[in-house]
RNA sequence: GGCCCAUUCGUCUAUCGGUUAGGACGCAAGAUUUUCAUUCUUGAAAGGGGAGUUCGAUUCUCCCAUGGGCUACCA
């Protein structure tokens, strides 16, 4: 473990479906890692179960991340001097690592069958694969040279196990939860290499390619921490463990309501995404939801998902990617588990909208608008924006929240009607029609300060006669100040929306 | 069953033996007397239980309970 060394981290997930929402943050918690402290992020592809290829997965990982902001310095599609990045391209190089341990002694063949497997598990539920048991099964060890060398060059299928010693003492120094001890007996011995589909397993794949790419800090979930003393024994078979990474354990990410950990059922349920993207299963062809199409914008998953189990020590709610990374600090993750408590990322949501520039968002909701037929401007929507974001969490709220200022609201809402329009409304919204007959509406406040004096002379208060002109304008009893909506919509749509209402609600 | 990790408001968390246990989301109330919302103010809301160590434990140790993870020719 050289001080000097340089940062190297790697995100490796497997193509086996859409990139879950804690992998993201795994995947960010290494990137903010990795950025703190000058160092490359690898994006490497953990396929070596053939089983469990899905098509489109490693692309989905990609545009998900990529989506979000965080960025690799090299692997699958970043390119890099110490690929290739892809496991399923690397046969040849596990399976001379596997040979090396082979013929140290350290590994041997195994001729077990899964079906003979199954069998030992069933008469014994605590059986496990070890030094304890392992010569009463069929392998290089047990078997005499002669048998293994007849059953190899017959071409029988076999793996290849781990041979772990007995009495060993594995300490574990993690950056996140210290030290952590086990003892070699409660290991068994991993397969590391399956001739059947001529590729190691993870754990074997893992420790090769850590070492070959020289990840300097492997941070990964909790789930992984009880198959680290196996990735230790490794390192240290291969003679490997004073350049062996250190290691972080990232608690787990869970259900907001009761109990495990967060699944794509629980999005399903409760209605939130647990994926960047939308996904659609090739196989279900079920769709679940991505954060980007619910609404969301990367900055808020982003902020949202790094305060999830690493805070800063300060009160500082809101981040940057770059203040992110200034800021990161992985001793200042959380060791528990975190409830996922989505209420909050729709709040981070909120803050972005209210920080995003107008005209930039007005520029996403055009088509949108097109589409239903509104003639208008990016200026004009921007606008709008002004006045109505801080009522929205997601850009979609729009329309909801602002159709009126594109076209006469198309009824009244009932409720407001009986509420706000009395008896008095059509006489006063006459006299308020001239008032606004008179005016140019060059200048809001002064037209503003007319309205006012207008019902102070009458002494009919503000309340009644200026909530039936929002009435008259929105159509129901909510929106911004009526001087800015009729500043947008203009004189000739106010007076048109005025007699209106005059003329359906009497 | 075995091994390991964890445990502060409903949720995310701060606290590195002495605090009125702080902040944020959510919730409630109030204010902005033209609405709704934003915003602002205020409020309710927490150290799983039991032993120790200590002048003093949320904080250190142990036990228990609870939650979580792992225990595959999956990662």
């Amino acid at each position: 473990m050289s001080a000097t060394r340089k940062v190297r981290v790697r995100f490796a997930p497997s193509p086996t479906g859409a990139l879950h929402i804690g992998g993201v943050r795994t995947a960010l918690y290494n990137y903010l890692f990795a950025k703190n402290l000058g160092g490359d992020m690898i994006l490497r592809i953990e396929d070596t179960d053939s089983k469990r290829f899905v098509p489109g997965a490693e692309d989905y990982i990609v545009e998900g991340l990529t989506w979000l902001g965080i960025k690799f310095d090299e692997g699958v599609g970043f390119g890099g001097n110490y690929g290739p990045y892809r496991q399923s391209e690397r046969r040849d190089i596990y399976k001379r690592y596997v040979d090396e341990l082979l013929a140290k002694g350290k590994a041997y063949y195994a001729f077990d069958t899964a079906a003979e497997l199954d069998a030992k598990r069933a008469e014994n539920a605590n059986f496990q694969y070890d030094a304890h048991t392992r010569m009463q099964m069929n392998n290089s060890l047990s078997l005499s040279a002669e048998e293994v060398q007849a059953r190899l060059e017959r071409g029988d299928v076999y793996t290849v196990r781990f041979k772990i010693d007995p009495d060993q003492l594995i300490e574990i120094n993690d950056m996140i939860r210290g030290e952590v001890h086990y003892k070699s007996d409660v290991l068994d011995d991993k397969v590391l290499y399956k001739s059947a589909d001529q590729l190691p397993t993870y754990h074997l794949a893992n420790v090769v390619d850590d070492h070959l790419m020289e990840v300097s800090h492997v941070i990964r979930g909790e789930e992984w921490l009880p198959s680290t003393p196996l990735h230790i024994l490794l390192y240290r078979a291969f003679g490997w463990e004073d350049t062996m990474p250190q290691f972080a354990h990232l608690p787990l990410l869970l259900k907001p309501d009761g109990k495990g950990k967060l699944s794509k059922r629980d999005g399903d349920r409760l209605n939130f995404p647990v994926f960047p993207l939308d996904w659609k299963d090739p196989v279900s062809g079920d769709i679940s939801k991505g954060y980007r199409e619910a609404g969301y914008f990367p900055e808020a998953v982003i902020n949202f998902l790094a305060l999830l189990g690493w805070n800063p020590g300060t009160e500082q709610e809101m981040f940057s990617m770059d203040e992110l990374i200034q800021a990161f600090n992985i001793q200042r993750c959380s060791k528990a588990g975190a409830k996922f408590d989505y209420e909050k990322g729709k709040w981070f949501n909120h803050q972005y909208m209210l920080l995003k520039d107008n005209m930039e968002l007005a520029a996403t909701l055009l088509p949108e608008l097109q589409a239903k037929g509104i003639e208008t401007t990016q200026a004009y929507v921007a606008e709008v924006l002004a006045l109505v974001k801080g009522r929205m969490n997601f850009l979609h709220e729009f329309w909801a929240n602002a159709a009126y200022f594109f076209q006469a609201p198309q009824s009244y809402d009932e409720k407001t009607v009986s509420k706000r329009w009395k008896d008095v409304s059509a006489m006063q919204m006459g006299e308020l029609e001239a008032i606004l007959q008179a005016d140019d509406f060059s200048d809001m406040a002064a037209l503003e300060a007319k309205v006012a004096a207008w019902c102070e002379e009458k002494a009919y208060g503000m309340g009644v006669p200026m909530n039936a002109f929002r009435l008259a304008l929105v159509g129901e009893g909510k929106g911004p100040h009526i001087f800015d909506i009729t500043r947008l919509i203009g004189k000739a749509e106010t007076l048109q929306r005025l007699r209106r209402c005059v003329e359906v609600l009497g």
